[in-house]
DNA sequence: GGGTGTAAGTGATAATAATCACAGTAACAG
DNA sequence: CTGTTACTGTGATTATTATCACTTACACCC
């Protein structure tokens, strides 16, 4: 995946720095630009009529961003980009990036096989929802979580990510109230535990058999 | 589409036939061929250990399958491809499909066109079925059926596969009992009717409405 | 034309999840 | 401190969806 940053970086762009907070583009925009983070935390999420968000990714060093309208001829993007912490990215061009890839059969095979593992993600995401219901999708989410920013402590796994109730219910598309009821319940089992706000999974083995996990590896069971 | 369609024919590869039912391949079966449907159409499942089936799509002349593992170290596929009526596809070995695609950076970038679409969809089905429920996933579902298999009548837009309600259910995700109840109430609203055996939509505006279509286009709003 | 098999339809009940309405907690600003 | 604000936790109720247990309808085959 290194080589693949390296070869992003050839194509001509700009660096764009982000506040927390800040939004790199919103759905409806008019979309220009392919993004390549370098730093910091990127959620994308996707609002809908009655008020709901749902978040998608938290996109972080080394994930792309706004890929989706590359070849549309009326590109607009379909996902919001907020900045979860301050981060920068690199912006190129739709233009530039098609004339690269182009050239470059290398960079659009690269390309490919970062937009497949995207694909096989959201195939997972999609088969923990909807076969086992909002459990699925919460427990779906912190294995993610734990897979792309966990951090192996004595007891179990430390999600360095602070997230609030809202937003860990956001990812699953479920209620506060009934994601913090389910988290309350998995606190009881001792299966996770808060531990200075962030969340600490003691047996992420228990979550995994519960949704039966197809141990698909951590390229594809990740939150990016 | 049609430039795409040529292009692949291009690829060395041999034709495979498969009889209404015959299996192209099974999820966990080593992954070794890309394909592209000549003619036909061709289920793509999902299995849950419950014994419930999950359907994803049913490819027709032009779509492409199995492509997943195109890029795995260890490639295997994880759905599964039935015939659902006889059938015709083209099988390109993984490694022959590389080599072009080094080769030939058009091909390489159509792959990208038809990879980013099915990744819109994935995603417009996901928002259909998290933020509308049962009833999204439904009218989704059937929506895409018009747009996919749809012809122009009189009085609607009859969709010219024939679908079980079980069948249907599999797409959405449902209870069959769910699903029945749910097309009952359509077609005392006059929204839907059956005629012989298949699904007649007479409102499809109705349907839309109902689950806040973005109108994407049928580019990507189908079930291919 | 009676038997068989498959699919459709439906009531009753149970399970799951959302919503509403608050009470408690913690962090922080003045 | 105290007031403000945002977040957490929880009971009660409602809405949604699945499951179970059937009946009905229809096609097809000797």
């Amino acid at each position: 995946m290194d080589s693949m940053i390296r070869q992003f970086y050839e194509i001509p762009g700009k660096v764009v720095a982000l506040k927390a907070g800040e939004y790199l583009f919103r759905e409806g925009d008019h979309a220009k630009y392919f993004y390549f983070v370098r730093s910091g935390q990127i959620f994308i999420t996707k609002f809908a009529e009655s008020g709901r968000v749902l978040s998608l990714r938290l996109a972080t060093r080394g994930s792309i961003i706004g890929e989706l309208p590359l070849y549309e001829e009326n590109p607009v993007y379909i996902f919001n980009a907020v900045a979860q912490s301050p981060s920068e990215v690199y912006a190129i061009e739709f233009p530039t990036l098609h004339s690269y890839l182009e050239k470059k059969p290398a960079l659009a095979i690269n390309l490919l096989k970062i937009i497949g593992m995207h694909m096989r993600k959201q195939h997972s995401k999609f088969r923990d929802l909807v076969l086992y219901g909002k459990k699925g999708a919460i427990y779906s989410t912190l294995i993610r979580f734990a897979n792309s920013y966990g951090q192996k402590v004595d007891d179990g796994i430390l999600i360095t990510v602070p997230l609030t109730n809202q937003e860990l219910a956001n990812y699953s598309a479920t209620a506060r109230e009934s994601l913090n009821r389910m988290l309350s319940d998995l606190r009881r089992q001792n299966v996770i535990d808060i531990r200075d706000g962030l969340i600490l999974i003691r047996d992420i083995n228990f979550l995994k058999q519960e949704i039966q996990c197809e141990n698909c590896g951590r390229e594809i069971c990740n939150i990016e």
